[in-house]
DNA sequence: TTATAAAGTTGACCGCGGTCAGGTTTTATT
DNA sequence: AATAAAACCTGACCGCGGTCAACTTTATAA
């Protein structure tokens, strides 16, 4: 049964998490110290270890939170969309928008859930099975209404779009790609290309 | 001319960047701590921070050393492979194999070129465009043999598949790939699906 | 040669993320 | 109600990357 200590520890993990939504998005994520999130959150410094691994697994855990809304609004909004590219696009622009909204906790959460260590490999894992979700989801669709191969391993299709998408991400804190349009763009005339070459091919004639 | 000072500038940088190849490759880079790297260099701790805006900008630049040779040691066994794709698959193994032979090292870096702070955007700059150098090459070689579109923007089109290999470091990392041969294989499959859309299409008899 | 300015070096110091021995609260048992 | 065991909380403490006022060395000018 939902014992006294389960409660206890639910509303603690649940203060650190609106602790962390509050002073993340106050000061962002370098300028919180672990110290700072504690007091606001109303309990020890040690103690948020033992609800966290580290100060990264509660930004990923935050994200995560943060991502259920994230994917319902995509989701909801998704049918407006007519072809597949749009599609893509305007998931990805989505996430690209929500993620360089504040630069450097951007950044940090990219490196977390791209390049993960082994300690928050897991909580990475699940954050981009969200999106594979969605984008497999996407694909069969489009597969069956024949706009594309079916013999493509879906995951990998999902690999080569996300790709692309990190790939710009990448280019913006990179400064190669400055604005929002230069980055929608090239996602286009990237996505374009690819399909190119994954949908079934119609009498070419070039 | 070489003055005392400049002289000097260099021995001491040059002891410094000598110091972090030894004990990154001895200890890795997080264990091996700033003062640590002092010492060993026969320097103060604070006289690394005249030479380097940081810890990760001597990773950096450690890295970029160690690119010039290989590099070299690529562009000059790239001649044995004939095909296009064996050619990428070629420069983008070896790039993973280097970076993934000390584990925690290859992360910080990748993290650094690819999702670099203000503070190391030149230098992560400078590092990926000796790739886009050595990448170009091959494609405007690609395109004058007729094996490649020629309407094709070359830039995009090494980002293209930049973007596959950076996705396979990052599945490595997260652990959806586990050896050298998986990594290969998913890269060669992507590698045959991207071309299939961009080389020229000779008559299409499926 | 000597005095002054400029450039370079240094380690004590700061706040950080993370740890853990010791103290406190809850549960289980009688 | 009293007690023992288990779970949980805590902040002093650690080593880290990075800073900067004070100091040393080199260059310049008279």
């Amino acid at each position: 049964m939902t014992g006294l200590r389960e409660q206890k520890k639910e509303k603690t993990r649940a203060a650190i998490i609106k602790a962390a939504i509050s002073l993340f998005g106050k000061r962002g994520y370098e300028n919180t110290s672990i110290t700072a999130l504690a007091q606001a959150a109303g309990v020890g410094k040690g103690t948020i270890y033992s609800y966290f691994k580290s100060k990264r697994e509660i930004l990923l855990s935050f994200f995560e939170e943060e991502l259920v809304f994230l994917r319902r609004k995509i989701e909801q909004e998704l049918t407006k969309k007519s072809s597949l590219k749009d599609k893509l696009v305007f998931i990805f622009m989505n996430q690209f928008r929500y993620i360089t909204k504040n630069k450097e906790f951007g950044r940090t959460l990219m490196r977390e859930i791209i390049f993960p260590r082994e300690i928050t490999v897991e909580k990475s894992q699940a954050i981009d099975n969200q999106f594979i979700a969605i984008l497999v989801k996407i694909f069969k669709d489009a597969q069956q209404k024949g706009l594309l191969r079916r013999d493509l391993e879906l995951t990998l299709t999902c690999a080569h779009f996300y790709a692309i998408y990190i790939m710009a991400v990448s280019a913006w804190y990179s400064r190669r790609l400055h604005s929002d349009d230069e980055v929608r763009s090239v996602m286009e005339t990237m996505f374009e290309q690819i399909l190119a070459g994954l949908q079934q091919q119609p009498a070419d004639n070039t």
